[in-house]
RNA sequence: UGGGGCGUAGCCAAGCGGUAAGGCACCGGGUUUUGAUCCCGGCAUGCGCAGGUUCGAAUCCUGCCGCCCCAGCCA
């Protein structure tokens, strides 16, 4: 996939340049790891980006790998959203892979462990070793199993493997050190008894492989050269160098015969963990126990919601892939935490989608205007051109007649200082007709505004001999005698807060919800706008950017999301 | 006197001993039949703070300060 944007420079990509450069590594293999437990969001897109975008770079190959090694959280429906997200992206993995193809490896892994020393089981239940661990200050003490025997050990974790212990009686932890300041390195599991159906295992396994474990030989097998993850996983590194360096896989090719004999080329790398910081955005929350509040508490309908930060929401949404990839590329990659403002992506999409959404006229909330001095009956079609500055999106015709819906915040009986739109006795341009002056207000028993009545200037039509007399405004337009009704789902941000994850002073999400973020119109679309694909994107002119719904919009039946509004100076000085 | 990271503008972020890129936001101005787009200009005598080394420091050294992560048989 290539890059939308000129790179921008970063650490990683400077790591990974000079390793190509020096020959240290010539061949670039990377991967994206997700744990199949949940929806990928924005934040995930990062990494997809990275993982992704490097291998390309620099001609090499990334894995989509599934780290499916605690069964019981991780769902198949998972994974295929995995898969589906990081297509739509733009990116193709070189080989799908799951952590679970792996087990019988690292089950040999472990015993070479034992085998040489470097590892015990251990009887201590979930509270004792806890106890034992000692804090962040003092340090941990050796559990009583730590001495067993190489024998010892490999009996018993024979007989973990075989089932003869119920869950939590036994763990399988490293020999490392109790009294390290890095907590990870006081005896870290290995291997934990858990008799719980796998999703791509079955039944096969009562034990199943830590993630300290289980990532960093994943990587090692599938030839990984940089492995990137977030930051908190820093503390974790002397952890995966010592499993790889200690398992060596590349010296002991028997620990992986079982991959060879199924067919799965295999050559253990030493792969080098880089880690970079996630990122965050305003306005919006990422985690997945908050995610999973909102979807499952009803606040949002359901995860692909346009107002979900999740990826198949952005999709639906509206928000191109490759605004996404282009986000993500601007913000670069750095080891400082971030919280991103919102905007910055809503600037990406609407780079894309204004260079690239055929223009069409919308009106959102209608009100009839009558020209008057053209006959009953009157239609015609005027041609358009579907984009300002790209011919190469073509023209199309527009019907108009002689009553026409435009938008209702275009006229104002009294004019706030600065309108350049339509009032009473005023003149505004009627988008791609000509000049029209207001004659007469109509209004219900109410007292409002129900009908405008106008005249359009014939020498101000296309053709006409005063085409280009000035006039301040210029408004959208849809012929009332053609207009299809359709439904339009005005989304904003799901938020009113920068930072609705912050739960100090008592607050929830809930209290931050934004109850403007979803509001339903029924608008006119010009008939070309009707036929829309599902998930075409377009610009209804000087509203914003819109797409036909992914599982809604028919064309009989037309229903658009808004993805962005225009940027708005008018809007904005009012406020 | 636990360990590991990070501090450059409102938000991101380059910079790698030679005198502070870029984007978003914001503020001016121009073009415009979308109050859009586009174009032009402005926006850190300053790089967490204090010392030191150097002809020269955001970059090197020392000491402080602030923020983030780690005590799952989660990933």
């Amino acid at each position: 996939m290539a890059s939308d944007t000129a790179p921008v420079q970063h650490f990683i990509r400077q790591i990974v340049r000079e390793d190509v450069e020096s020959g240290r590594q010539p061949s670039v293999r990377t991967r994206f790891p997700p744990e199949p437990n949940g929806h990928l969001h924005i934040g995930h897109a990062k990494a997809i980006c990275l993982d992704f975008g490097i291998a390309a770079e620099f001609d090499g190959r990334c894995n989509l790998r599934l780290d499916d090694t605690n069964p019981g959280k991780e769902l198949p429906e998972y994974v295929q959203g995995i898969q589906d997200d990081v297509h739509w992206l733009g990116f193709e993995w070189a080989e799908l892979r799951h952590a679970s193809d792996y087990f019988e490896v690292f089950y040999r892994a472990a015993e070479k462990l034992i085998r040489d020393g470097k590892a015990y089981v251990d009887d201590l239940n979930a509270d004792e070793v806890r106890a034992y661990r000692g804090t962040l200050t003092e340090p941990g003490k050796d559990s009583p199993f730590r001495g067993r025997s190489v024998e010892e050990n490999l009996d018993l974790f024979q007989r973990m493997r075989a089932g003869e212990f119920a869950d939590g009686a036994k763990t399988l932890r490293a020999k490392i050190d109790m009294a390290s300041g890095n907590m990870n390195l006081r005896d870290p599991a290995i291997y934990r008894i858990r008799k719980q159906t796998h999703q791509n295992t079955g039944d096969a396994w009562p034990i199943y492989p830590m993630y300290d474990f289980a990532h960093c030989l994943s990587d090692a097998l599938e030839g990984i050269t940089h492995s990137f993850c977030t930051l908190e996983f820093e503390d974790h590194r002397p952890l995966y160098d010592w499993f790889v360096d200690h398992v060596d896989l590349a010296g002991h090719p028997e620990l992986w015969q079982p991959l060879v004999e199924a067919g799965i080329p295999t050559a253990p790398s030493k792969p080098r963990q880089i880690e970079f910081a996630r990122g965050n955005l305003t306005y919006t929350v990422m985690s997945k126990r908050k995610l999973t509040q909102l979807v499952t508490e009803g606040l949002v309908d359901g995860w692909d919601d346009p107002r979900m930060p999740t990826l198949s929401g952005a999709r639906r949404r509206g928000f191109p892939a490759a605004a996404m990839r282009a986000f993500w590329e601007r913000m670069g990659v750095s080891k400082q935490n971030s919280n991103i403002d919102f905007g910055v992506l809503e600037a990406c999409v609407r780079d894309e989608l204004d260079a690239h959404a055929p223009r069409r006229m919308a009106v959102l909330d209608p009100l009839k205007l009558v020209l008057t001095n053209l006959p009953e009956g009157h239609q015609e079609t005027v041609e358009f051109p579907n984009h300002p500055k790209d011919e190469s999106l073509g023209k199309r015709d527009l019907p108009f007649s002689r009553e026409v819906w435009i938008e209702r915040e275009d006229f104002a009986e009294v004019p706030p200082k600065g309108f350049k739109r339509l009032i009473p006795e005023g003149e505004v341009r009627l988008r791609g007709i000509g000049i029209i002056r207001c004659d007469e207000v109509v209004k219900n028993d109410a007292g409002e505004v129900t009908e405008l009545r106008c005249t359009l200037d014939p020498e101000t039509r296309p053709g006409g001999n005063a085409t280009d007399r000035k006039v301040k405004g210029t408004i959208h337009w849809v012929s009332a005698m053609h207009a299809v009704a359709a439904e339009v789902r005005l989304y904003d941000r799901l938020f009113e807060v920068e930072n609705p994850g912050d739960e100090r002073d008592g607050k929830t999400l809930k209290d931050y919800l934004n109850p403007e973020a979803k509001r339903v119109v029924q608008g006119y679309i010009e008939p070309a706008a009707a036929d829309a694909e599902p998930e075409a994107h377009w610009q209804f002119e000087r509203t914003g950017y819109f797409v036909a719904d992914r599982h809604d919009h028919r064309p009989q039946r037309p229903v658009f999301n808004r993805t962005v509004g225009l940027r708005d100076t008018w809007a904005r000085k009012g406020r």
